[in-house]
This record gives C-alpha cells, structure tokens and sequence, in this order.
DNA sequence: ATGAAAGCGCTAACAC
DNA sequence: GTGTTAGCGCTTTCAT
C-alpha cells in the first residue's frame, strides 16, 4: 500500500535496490541475493529484505538487470502473418507459457518478405532476446544463420538450419493425414484431391508427401490432376477449387494443407451447384478455433496450437538455461489427429443406396 | 561486412561504443553525439565515427540505452483478445507504424479479465515501456488509475480514465451507422433489429446509443424486443439471432456491434429456413478482413484499422515526446463508413414487386 | 553468510 | 565542438 515515491522531477516512480537496502539495515548485494532467492541468504535477513521490498513497493529494473545479466528475459516468437487466424491462437498460447515462466515476448511477423524477416530478427537481436522461435512453417534460414551467433537457442518447426543450439519442434503430418485419408477411404472416396499450401516451403510439402504417402499406402492414385498448389490463404483455397471444379469430373473429396484453404474451397464451392459435403468432402488441416463455426463444420487434421507453443517454450528455455533442462533433446514430437464433423461424408452417388439399406433395416427392427 | 568481435567467450557479440570510440580516435561522448544525430558534431567527425561504426559493426545497447535515458522505445498495446480477428489486423498496423519511426511494441491481451488485465500492465510497466494505447474498447479504468503514474502517456479509444496525459480516439459511430440504417430504411426496411456488444463497454453503448438515436431521427421505432445484447462474439451472434427468430415476426434487417456477431447471425440463419439477405438483411461493424469472404459478402461499417492505429501511435507519440507534437489535441477523430456488399436487400416480400416493375422498365427501354 | 566495490554500455552534465 | 566524468540500477566477483 505504501506509495512509491519519486526520487526527482522525472515521470517514473524510481525505488532502488538501494531504498530497499537503506530500509532492511542490509547491503545492496544482500538485498539482490534475497530478491533472486539465492539460496545462501540467512532467512531472517531474507524476510527483513521482503518486507522492506513490500513496505517501499520496490520492483526490480528489468533494463538495469538486462545490462549486466546479459539477459533480457525475453522470447522471440517469429510468425508468417499474425492476420492468419492459426497464428494469434500460437501466439496466444506462448505469451501465456512465456509470461508464466517468467519470460516477456516479442512477436514479430514475416509477411514471407526477406527483407522485413531480416529487419525482424535484426530488431529482437538488438533487443537481446534470449532466444527465438521461429513458427513460420518455412522461411530462409540463411537469414537466420548469417545473423546470429552460432550458439543462439533457435527453436524451428519441422526443419532449421544446421546450427548447434537449435531445437526442432517435430511434427507428425504422416500420423493425422493418413487418418484423414483412411476417413476418406473408409466412406468410399477414391478420387480424393489436395490442395497444398506454397511448395517452397518445407512444411507444406510435408503435407502434401504425407498426402501422397497415406494414398499410396492404400493403393490410391493421385493423378498429377489432383495435386494442386494453393498458398495457405482463402483466396488460394477459392482458386485452387475453382481448378479442380473445371477438370472434367469433380474429385469427391479434397484435403486442404490448411483450415483457411479449406474454407475458401467452402467459399468458392458455395459458389457452384456442388454442395459440400454431399457433392464432395472437404478436410483441413490445422483446426483453427473457426473450423467449427464454418457450414458445414469443418473435418480437419488438429495440430495442436496449444502443445505447439508448450514444446516452443520448453524447447527454447532447454536453449537459454542449459542448467535447467531436463534432457538434451533436440527434437520435439508434435502429434497431429483427425477431428471428424461435418464437411466428409461418403462420395456423391453413394448416399442414397446407403440411406435405403439404413431405412430399412430401421423398418426392421421397428 | 567486418564480423563482429566478442569480447569474452559469452554468447553476445559485444561490440560497444568504446571500440568505435577508439578506431575512430574520438572520445566515446562524440561517437554517443553523432550515432543520436546530435546536430552540433562536426561533419568530419561524424563522418569518421560512422565509418567506424560500420567497420566494426557496432549496434548501440539498448538496454543501456533505456537505463540511461529513462526510455525504452516501447510502445505498449493492449487490446481485448489477440484471438478475435478485428485484433491481429490492428496489431499488425500498429506494429509497423510503430517500427517504422522507431519504436518496438509489446502487446498483450486482457481477455476481458480484470486480473489479467492488472498483470499485464505491471509488466508493461517494469519493462518500462513510454507509453500505452488501450484498445480495448472498454477496461476497468480504475486498474490504469491505479497503477500508472499520473502523467503516464496513454491512448484510450472512445473514452478513457480523467488523466492528463491521456488522449482519446474518438470514433464517430454515428456517422458510420446513421449511414448503415438510412440505407436499410431506403431499402424499404421498417422493422430492424440491434445486436449490441456486452453493454458493460462504453464503445458497445455508443454503437447502441448511435443506432437507437439514427432510428429515432427516421422516425423508426426500436422496441425492446429488437434490442439484443451479445458478446461481439460469433457465438454470440448465433444466440442472439436465435432469440430474434423466436420473436412473433423476424424483424426484416439487423444491424450488428460488430462482424463477428454479424458473422454468427450468418451462421445462425443458415440453420434456419430464412435466406440472407433475401428474408433478413444483416449489416456488420468493423469490416474485418473475413467479412468480404463470409457468405454473402458482408455489408458493414467500416471502421477503418489503418487509421485507428495510425492516429494510436502519432498520440501515444505527441504524449512521449512533447518537444514534437504539433498541435497539442486530446481527441483524435475516426471515421467510419458503410460499405455495402451482398448481406442487405429489400425487405422480404417486397422484392419481387420490384422487380417487376424493374422489368417493366427494362421492357419499356427496349 | 555478508559487504564493498567493480563494472555492464550508455547519456548528459560539465569543463575546456 | 569535443573530451572527461559521473552516474542509471543492478549482479557478481572478491574479501572478510
């Protein structure tokens, strides 16, 4: 309760470490060791330091100790675009890890430009963030590695550059797009599409071997036709449908490489006579919180955002406290899984000699 | 391209105003001059001191630069949820503005928790940050009396606690939905219905108020039944139409706080028999990116981003730095505007005498 | 276990 | 116009 008092004309209320230490009869040294609970202080001096903290309502300078610890207590999280809807979740997620761990963070995002990449990490660098994640599913990592010191704790999704003190946040594509596909199969879809998200970058052709792979593995062929390349955006979902709607025979189902390519081959079918998921079925992947407000629902692959940016943090603190770190691992396994909803059903045609079977079995039992 | 030197065997590249000093043969006071651009160094001098600069890489400390001076170039920027898509576009505005004159922004969220909200401030403020833009369209003002010191820089959208450093944006919600409702009652619409925010926020009132009294300057009446609180929330928009469609009669038009709830409207409906917009007209506020890609395209109030963070950091700026502030205003105007799309017709039932006559016409032309 | 003192890198008086 | 110097608030040796 006791007010702060100001030590001159300035604008900040300033209470020193030596206010505390004038208060408590201690030295300086004495009061910064209890404040950072070393554990040597004798605890009735440590309580006497408390108090005097409480009674002069003393909060540390957070510059002050960044200018001589070396560090800053802040993370950088580095995103491809925070106005695509799966990022603010991401970053939502993090800055609560982060702040509970007693971390700040410093957001930035590429717009996939080079030069305001570059710009980015120049500005957190300068800033001295303790160490970065890089959440942008792809990006050059010949920025990063011409700009940072060797042994800077990095965190990456899926692949980095070869670095010493990097961490890779692994994520298992294979595992929630082969149940997407064995969904698909499963209900009769044979000619199954997929919409990729931009091919230069590595995680999206993640995707779409992982695609490829789950096909294969069930003896399903994916025609060159019914590969196309979107670019992560509703707008590139729309365009990328709108090709797959001029080939001769619609597929009657397409997984999208993310939920907005989805929604906007939601949009752009919205558009046609074709109805989803009756005239085709439609999977995601991400899971974005919109995924289940879309008509219909969207069946999507979850990748959680949530353990994404818990192994983000942990990841990066095993970077910047060694000591700390449980073990030494440098990959960090993400599972992904299928959510089923609304937007798959079985292949057009199929419907209406199931529903007579159904019906009459339900004559059956009545 | 000289590579950076470390000074011991730590992580950080320590090239320090000293090593520019020393090669440039100045003291460490010009090099200080001529890096802020003091204009009294001599040209010569400076010239040197930048070339020194560049040959050893220098960039300053910004921690200690922040020690020093007091200030740490960060601006603060709060708003409701980074979740809620009207955000990450202002974030993202915000944010490149802010760089682009040289400043970093620390962003957070309050989740409409007051204790959170409380937290946040406190480490805004142990990061020292110069100033704060509250955008949150309504906060417990207390918090911010509380904490901060009484001259603290600070931007408040609509309304904000009586301080006097403090500016205000004000958003001209009258003009953008006098415009919304006048042209629905061009259309022909009598019967049209509100969707409020939580009426706890000042700007939910205003854009209530701004409704209540463009319907009263038509001579329209609002009964209660029209007048719906939501959340500003896509599910809240869902629930509130819920409500609307139990009324007697489905009023023909609905204006909405905001696009997520008009959004949620969409979705609500879609479950209904009615059509957009042929049995319902629904209008949204903010226009959001999403709103033009919703089904149909979302007739909305533009509340434009740009300017709203534009005007947030040129007062945060006026509030920081006296010295540059041109004219010394409190209030910063924002306008707003319709935009019409494809979510507002004429009333129900109407239409097809219309376009009737409409054919006539087009007959008579030919 | 505690204190004295040396800086971290920088800015801003203050002298010259 | 430039240099010298005293801190900003803190952590961290190094003595004790």
């Amino acid at each position: 309760m006791a007010a702060p008092r100001k030590s001159s004309s300035n604008r900040r209320a300033t209470v020193s470490i030596r206010d505390v230490a004038r208060r408590a009869r201690v030295s300086i040294a004495t009061v910064s060791r209890a404040v950072n609970r070393v554990p040597t202080v004798d605890p009735d001096l440590a309580k006497r330091v408390w108090k005097a903290v409480a009674e002069v309502g003393y909060v540390p300078n957070t510059q002050a100790r960044a200018l001589v610890s070396g560090r800053s207590h802040i993370l950088g999280l580095i995103v491809s675009e925070i106005t695509n809807p799966f990022f603010p979740e991401l970053v939502q997620e993090f800055e609560n890890l982060a702040v509970a761990q007693g971390y700040e963070v410093m957001i930035g995002s590429t717009n996939y430009d080079a030069e305001r990449t570059e710009q980015l990490i120049r500005r957190m660098l300068q800033r001295s963030v303790d160490g970065v994640a890089v959440m942008t599913f792809g990006i050059e990592e010949d920025i990063i590695k011409r700009l940072v010191e060797p042994d800077f704790p990095l965190v990456f999704v899926d692949a980095g550059p070869d670095l010493p003190n990097i961490r890779l946040l692994k994520v298992n594509y294979d595992e929630g797009i082969r149940e997407a596909v064995q969904h698909l199969a499963a209900l009769g879809h044979r000619e199954i599409a997929f919409i990729s998200g931009p091919l230069r970058l590595r995680s999206a052709a993640a995707r779409r071997d992982a695609f490829r792979k789950s096909m294969a593995d069930l003896g399903l062929a994916v025609p060159a036709r019914h590969l196309v390349e979107g670019d992560h955006t509703l707008e590139g979902g729309m365009a990328a449908i709108e090709k797959l709607a001029a080939l001769p025979e619609l597929p009657t189902a397409v997984v999208c490489s993310n939920d907005m390519t989805a929604i906007g081959v939601l949009h752009g079918l919205f558009r046609t006579t074709y109805k989803v998921p009756e005239d085709i079925s439609v999977v995601g992947f991400d899971d974005i919180h919109l995924a289940q407000f879309v008509l219909p629902p969207l069946t999507t692959v979850q990748m959680s955002c949530n353990s994404l940016a818990a192994a983000a943090v942990q990841a990066l603190r095993a970077g910047i406290e060694p000591e700390n770190a449980r073990a030494p691992q440098s990959e960090w396994p993400i599972a992904t899984h299928l959510v089923v909803r609304r937007s798959t059903t079985f292949p057009r045609g199929t419907l209406p000699a199931l529903k007579r079977k159904a019906a009459s079995a339900k004559a059956g039992k009545k």
